[in-house]
DNA sequence: ACATTTAAATACCAAACAGTATATTCTTGG
DNA sequence: CCAAGAATATACTGTTTGGTATTTAAATGT
């Protein structure tokens, strides 16, 4: 136990989640069966059973994962980040990196949740709205920070700034992964950041 | 039948697609079961079999059903339009007027269908992409027309204001509806106001 | 190395699923 | 008003679902 540090309970349970959470992400909760997730991972029920109170909580902890990898990929990202503006433009530089990756793993996991919770999974639905809050209030933070140091232009509204950049991840990720065609996708980013240099108070039309 | 002009198969038929339209929308493809149907149908699975080859084509007219009740509202909506700039101004129109039935409904059908049937119903997601792809252009026309007309700038890229109001519409939506507060719908109607303005000739900066 | 604990495999279960075959009821033209 | 046909209800598949109880196998501390 010294040596291993995990528990091979505990190696199973993040097993399961790894395995199991591109699954969810395409296939959707009600669309993924247990059996699909058992013999993608070559377990059986009583592994899931044993680490799992029920299929609920596992999709749980599969969101989480799924979000947690979205996320970090984006705190690496933007790590040398210095002023506001450079801050907000590590959105679209880390999701233009990205792509890729996502599309092949079923796409944003807040979205895919938010369109199949929002009418049937109150708990799942809470989890993604609470991401989407958070998200909200960093990146409108971001923008009062950068008005308070005279970096972004007054007037600008922090949490339209937010709802509007969201809105286009997240819709013209969808459009772009669903189409097979990046085209959505870059628009959005390159919206975005026209958007973004907009604010800048050295920003000349 | 001359003076019902309808068979009693084919009242039944729409009665049926009427009564699922919403809860597919909102429950979606897998998350839909036949009995869901035929309870708030009051009707028993021989009805529904004896109209409909199975759950697939059912699904299928439901979601035509469902897309035809929106584009109809739009093009009622936009009716009166003559110049290239009104006739894009319109769609924002419509939406703000229809908001709140969209929501009841279960959201926008395209958005639900492409998100849950993009790695899951071939025939589902086909159907959608052809509808945003006949939608883009339309879109991507009315700008192009605009030009030719000499009512919107030229150096103006039709396909990416296309893209760019798809995006902002869906994305907006469908934040707005898992949300349950208007302000993101809002905020992108607002902003692809400002951007069929930027598009105007006389525009100034 | 071995007893004990822990984890996973197996074998179940009742309920729900999509779909079918048959029986019954309702429409409808004559 | 009544037979013929059409439309719906009923009863029934086989399969799959999520979940549980139990058995077997494996990991682990001493």
């Amino acid at each position: 136990m010294a040596t291993q540090e995990l528990t091979k309970a505990e190696r199973t349970r993040r097993f399961i989640i790894e395995t199991a959470a591109p699954i969810f992400n395409k296939k959707g909760f009600a669309g993924t069966s247990l059996s699909d997730v058992t013999e993608a991972a070559g377990l059986t029920k009583g592994s899931i059973y044993g680490n799992f109170k029920n299929k609920d909580e596992l999709a749980m902890q599969v969101f989480d994962y799924n979000v947690n990898l979205v996320e970090q990929a984006f705190i690496d990202q933007m790590a040398g980040a210095k002023t506001s503006i450079e801050k907000l433009m590590g959105y679209p530089l880390a999701y233009r990196k990205l792509f890729n990756t996502f599309m092949d793993n079923g796409g944003c996991p807040l979205i895919n949740t938010l369109v199949e919770a929002d009418d049937t999974h109150e708990k799942l639905l809470k989890k993604a709205l609470d991401i989407i809050a958070h998200w909200k209030e960093t990146i409108a933070g971001i923008v009062e920070k950068g008005i308070v140091r005279g970096e972004i232009r007054r007037g600008v509204n922090p949490e339209r700034i937010a709802e509007l950049l969201i809105t286009l991840f997240e819709g013209g990720g969808i459009l772009s992964k669903a189409a097979g065609d990046r085209s959505y996708f870059l628009t959005s980013l390159d919206h975005v950041e026209s958007i973004i240099q907009s604010l800048d108070v050295n920003y000349i039309a």
